[in-house]
DNA sequence: ATGGTAGTCGCACTA
């Protein structure tokens, strides 16, 4: 069985959802996680995937800020779970039902953390750093119980690899690139030993990028990315995510480019259970 | 070193 997942920060569903369609169209994904849907829940455009076959529709919003949902053709029960110390709605967890080869999917929008990389004089860090911390507290848990099937996408807003930025010297005290989050991460996932599924099959040194900044005047010319954007995989499903080969990993990186972009392209990996 | 853009809902905030 092949699943293929994709996770988008959309920045705004409601002003995309025709180009989101399209996407969906063209690539057929089997789940699509979106983040910053700014919206509330009875806002969001239920209608047009569920006429594309994504019968399965799990939403947190709130209104004008942040937000996120799971879209899925495959059945998916919704999960209860906390990660935001201040409730805001930057998560959606999951079960997906596959057979025998149920998984977590956990859709993640991380706290940007405002302009300053200092927890004592910066409340937007500490609380990124806070949600990361429960983060971990979660993944202890769910593993200690034996539910080893994990699946973790979304917009991280840590950009952690040297490679991962257009310029590690440059944005070493630029938020999503600072030395303390990155460790934190980092810390994250090798505790948990999850796989940072980009780097499967493209050696770390390869610059890989999945957001590029509104502000650029030609985005492509300058190229001043950063992968802010994840899947990640517990090792449970690394062999599932090895068989999908180098092309079971996609940066979509063209959909930066179309008419009105989200400044986030979408991001594919495909596992073969 | 600075300011550049985009979205929601408004005249501010978040990214």
């Amino acid at each position: 069985m092949q699943i293929k997942i994709t996770t988008w920060n959309i920045n705004s569903v409601r002003l995309r959802q025709e180009t989101v369609a399209r996407f969906l169209k063209e690539h057929a994904p089997d789940i699509l996680a979106l983040q910053e849907i700014k919206c509330l829940e009875d806002q969001f455009p239920y209608k047009p995937f569920k006429d594309l076959g994504y019968d399965y529709i799990e939403v947190s919003g709130q209104k004008g800020y942040h937000g996120a949902a799971t879209l899925s053709r495959l059945p998916m029960e919704r999960l209860s779970t906390s990660f935001c110390p201040l409730d805001h709605a930057r998560h959606v967890s999951t079960k997906v039902l596959a057979g025998r080869e149920d998984f977590e999917l956990h859709n993640f929008y991380i706290p940007a953390g405002g302009d300053v990389a200092d927890p004592v004089v910066n409340d937007k860090f500490q609380h990124k750093l806070d949600f990361l911390a429960a983060m971990n507290g979660y993944f202890k848990e769910r593993f200690k119980k034996g539910d080893d099937q994990q699946v973790l996408v979304g917009d991280f807003n840590i950009a952690p690899g040297e490679h991962d930025v257009w310029s590690h010297k440059q944005l070493l005290k630029v938020v999503s690139h600072t030395p303390m989050e990155v460790e934190i991460l980092e810390n994250l996932r090798a505790c948990h030993d999850f796989v940072d599924t980009a780097r499967l099959f493209r050696p770390v040194d390869e610059k890989l990028y999945t957001w590029w900044s509104y502000r650029a005047k030609d985005v492509f010319k300058s190229n001043r990315g950063r992968r802010l954007d994840h899947i990640w995989v517990s090792q449970a499903l690394k062999p599932a995510a090895e068989k999908a080969g180098a092309q079971g990993y996609e940066i979509h990186t063209e959909w930066r480019i179309k008419e009105k972009p989200s400044d986030h392209a979408p991001l594919t990996q495909t596992l073969k259970l």
